[in-house]
Parts: structure tokens; C-alpha cells; sequence
DNA sequence: CGAGGCCTTGAACGTCGTCAAGTGGAGTGG
DNA sequence: CCACTCCACTTGACGACGTTCAAGGCCTCG
């Protein structure tokens, strides 16, 4: 747990992927102090009620946002990858109404509230891009809303296969078409509304139709074309600078 | 179609359910130039794709927004009414990615965008309050989306019946335990990714359980703690001042 | 008075959930 | 080094929640 010269690229190499940061912007950013982490999987990083005072930034590994409810069971309401603040809305909203949690070994950067109102202070322009970064969250969920509410459990698969790969391309954690996925099948069930038994089915007729292949914790595209019309996905929704191909 | 002396006060009302407001930043929310336009119920205000280079506020009626996906199906994102700004998010990302439209017969203010940041530049607090809506807009879709993932036709319809209740009453739109509700059931349904025919099967039971009666464009809540524990409604998510009963 | 929405109802079908059991790999401890 | 446990994945059978198709009634509006 250390305070010092902390590696915030991650998070300027996501802000990058959606606009253009000035040089006084990223040195400020960099001044930034962070206190940094690392955690085992499946660990809590921020709870449903809690009032956090600072903001986490994902430098290493996976963490997850989800929600439980009665009955024992669990939404899964986003997939958050290096460079990305997950709670950043509580910089402006007091409780949490979800929890935040590690996928995967992860590094986790924290910084204070206070800190980052100073960094907007100093550089306006960087609050407008931490705005812009919570409403391109907002505009995920909807598509996941849609992708819950609409569509049925082969497609859903292939949507949530798609987004994760133009996400982790554009903060260059992609190898060619495979990329690292440390999710169970629970957890793929949980995050798209299906039974764990019926998401295993649905791979299966996936990896049946060449347009997958799985390895240990990871994922291979093997026919992109297909996987993306199976999945009507369309990125436009992320807002991203430069789309993936 | 006028450009004088609009009433911003719903847009006042929404505002103080979730902050205080000084006089002075009344005062710049009342002075900023708004153009009224009403609209028709079903009427396109921004359609995906559009690149706005304004801001909606609702100052009477009601509006939602919606994606439409190949295959005639489409997706409920949120409703709209007195005092929310639908399209807030267009300030900083350009393209839209969903649609916005009426739902009533509605009188609808455009606040163009360069309005906005002057507003935002001579209040900064108003841009913090406007931020914060953003993020209460999303609070608001990841609960839909654990609404629509986990919970079955029964508590999904008695969730969005509580919510709107409580929504409208923080800007004091509720008659004791009723209010207007100008939805179809397939309105019902696409907002809840269920077809018409199990919306309305639905409603049957939630009125012969006595929870709720519906009228021509309205609805009463019989059995508000029964309505609420039918939905596993907790008001938290709102991120209200004070909460409704 | 006709047309078009919206609500309602019935019946058949299907996607998906639940229950239950079995496999296999990874880590633990004797 | 080999049980033993735990967890993720897999498979089969059955049932149910919800969809689809089809048709009829009611109200509103032109």
C-alpha cells in the first residue's frame, strides 16, 4: 500500500481513447496523488450504502459493479477494465446504491474526492471528460438494457462479446482477436439475465458455429463478421474516438 | 413557438428534489433563454443518430426514450416528466444513441447547449447539480436493468408503478395515491421486455391482489407497502432529498 | 358509421429455469 | 504423492413463465 509515483497510465490511455489530452492536462493528471492496491479476486472494493470520500481507478486486472436482491440474486450491471473509475459517480452522488468488486487479481488506484475537485479545478477540461467518461456508463447500460430486454440468450452472449472486445482494444489490451476474460459462467449468466446452466448451452452453440473458441480464462474471436451480426452490435453506442475493426 | 418569458419552474421544482438551490442560481436558471415548442403526443423530439446542438427540458407532459433493434423490436429506456432534461447527455456526447419522443401532448423548452455552458460557467454549482442528474439518470437505468434481469412480470410491473409514483411525487405531480400514467400496455411492455399480452395478463393479477387500480390515463395505488414489497422497492436508487410514502 | 387503437382472451408452443447428478481440474493437507 | 475438497463446467429431464398467433370487443375520432 504505497502513496507514491503511482502509474496512472491506465487512466490516461482510456481518457485518450475518448478525447485528446493537452500536455498540462496529463501532467496533471500524473501529480494526481493516488493510493494504490492490490487485491484478490472477487474482493468488495466499495459497498451498496456506503459513503465513500475518494474514487477508485482500475491499473491492473478486473473489477465488476453488481446489485443483489432478494431472493439471492445478483445482477451484474457492468465489466470495468484498466483505465476505468467505476464509482466515479460518487463524487456527486453521497450513497452507493451498488456494490464494486475485483473480477481478477487487480491493482486498484484510490483518489480522494478532494483530489480529483482539485484536478478539476486546476484543469476544467478534465472535469468535462470525467462527465463525458459517466455518461458514455450511462450509455452502456442502456445498451445493455436493451440487450437484456430484447434479445434472446444467443445474441446477448455474442453483444456482451463484442463490447468487450472494442472496449479492451481501445486501451490496447487485445492480442490479435483473443483477449483475457476471467469470467465464470455464473457470472456471464448474471451479468445478462440467464441461468448459469442456459449460458453454458448458449456457448456451446457459440463455439458450434465457429464463432468462438474459449481457453482457460480468456476468449478468441474467430469469426468477428458473425459474431457481430449474431449479436446486432454496433459500437457507436461507446462513443469512442477511433472504432475497432 | 416563443423565445420570452418561459416558465423554467418545473425545471426549478426537479432541481430542488435533489439540492438546494441559492437565489442567485434561480435567478440564472430563470434568465436563460429557452424555446418552447408543443409537441403532440408520439412525436420524435431527437432521433438516434441526430447531433444535437441543444437540451430538452419537459415542462409539461411526458417523454421517454427508446431504442429500436433489427427485428421491429424495441426497448423503453426511461419516462420523462415535468422538470427532467431527457437529452442532458448530448452536451458532451455528440451523436445521439437512442431516441427521444413524446408520450402525451407535451410542451417541451430547448436550451441550446451554448446556453448551458454559460449557465455552467457563471454557476458553477449548477453544473454540479446538472452532473449529478446525469448520474441519477444512470442510477435510475441500473436499476431497470436489475429490474428487467432478475426479477419475473409481477414485481418488474410493480417496481416501475412505485418508481413513477415516487418520482412524481418529489415534484409534486401525485393526487394522494394516484396520477396521470398516459401508457399503453405495449408501452408497459416494451419498457419492461415483456411482451403486450403478459402485461396485460399481469395487470389483472396486480389488480385483483388489490394493489393497484388503473383508470382511463391514470393509476391508483391501493396498497402502497404491498405495491412496494410486490417490487422489492427501495427508493434508495433515486438519490432524492426526502423520501416519498 | 367506418376505421384504427387499445384492451382482452384463448390456445399452442418455446425459450429458458430448476433440479439433480456427474466430471474434471486446482489447491490443500495428510 | 495421493486422497480430499471445492469450484467451475457439463448434461439430461421436466416444468413453467412468457411468447406468439389469432380473434373479438370497446372506445374514440374523423
Amino acid at each position: 500500500m504505497l502513496t507514491s509515483a503511482p502509474d496512472l497510465h491506465p487512466l490516461i490511455r482510456k481518457l485518450e481513447s475518448i478525447v485528446d489530452l493537452t500536455e498540462d492536462e496529463r501532467q496533471a493528471l500524473l501529480q494526481t496523488p493516488v493510493m494504490v492496491r492490490d487485491l484478490k479476486a472477487d474482493q468488495d472494493i466499495v459497498r451498496d450504502g456506503d459513503r465513500p470520500f475518494h474514487c477508485c481507478v482500475i491499473l491492473e486486472g478486473f473489477a465488476f459493479r453488481y446489485k443483489l436482491i432478494e431472493g439471492g440474486k445478483r445482477q451484474i450491471l457492468s465489466f470495468h477494465i484498466p483505465g476505468d473509475i467505476p464509482d466515479l459517480q460518487s463524487l456527486h452522488l453521497a450513497m452507493m446504491d451498488h456494490n464494486l468488486a475485483t473480477l481478477a487479481p487487480s491493482r486498484i488506484g484510490s483518489i480522494t474526492h478532494e483530489a480529483v475537485r482539485r484536478l478539476i479545478r486546476m484543469q476544467p477540461r478534465i472535469g468535462e471528460v470525467l462527465w463525458r467518461d459517466t455518461l458514455i456508463d450511462a450509455a452502456v447500460f442502456r445498451e445493455w438494457m436493451v440487450n437484456i430486454g430484447q434479445r434472446e440468450a444467443y445474441p446477448r452472449l455474442a453483444h456482451l462479446f463484442c463490447e468487450l472486445f472494442v472496449r479492451l482494444k481501445a486501451v490496447g489490451l487485445t492480442d490479435r482477436h483473443s483477449y483475457k476474460l476471467p469470467l465464470t459462467q455464473t457470472e456471464l449468466g448474471d451479468a445478462l439475465g440467464i441461468s448459469t446452466v442456459h449460458v453454458n448451452r448458449t456457448l456451446q452453440q457459440l463455439r458450434g458455429d465457429g464463432l468462438i473458441t474459449t481457453s482457460d480464462r480468456g476468449i478468441t474471436i474467430e469469426d468477428w463478421g458473425g459474431l457481430e451480426k449474431a449479436g446486432q452490435f454496433d459500437p457507436t453506442y461507446l462513443h469512442l474516438r477511433k472504432m475497432a475493426a
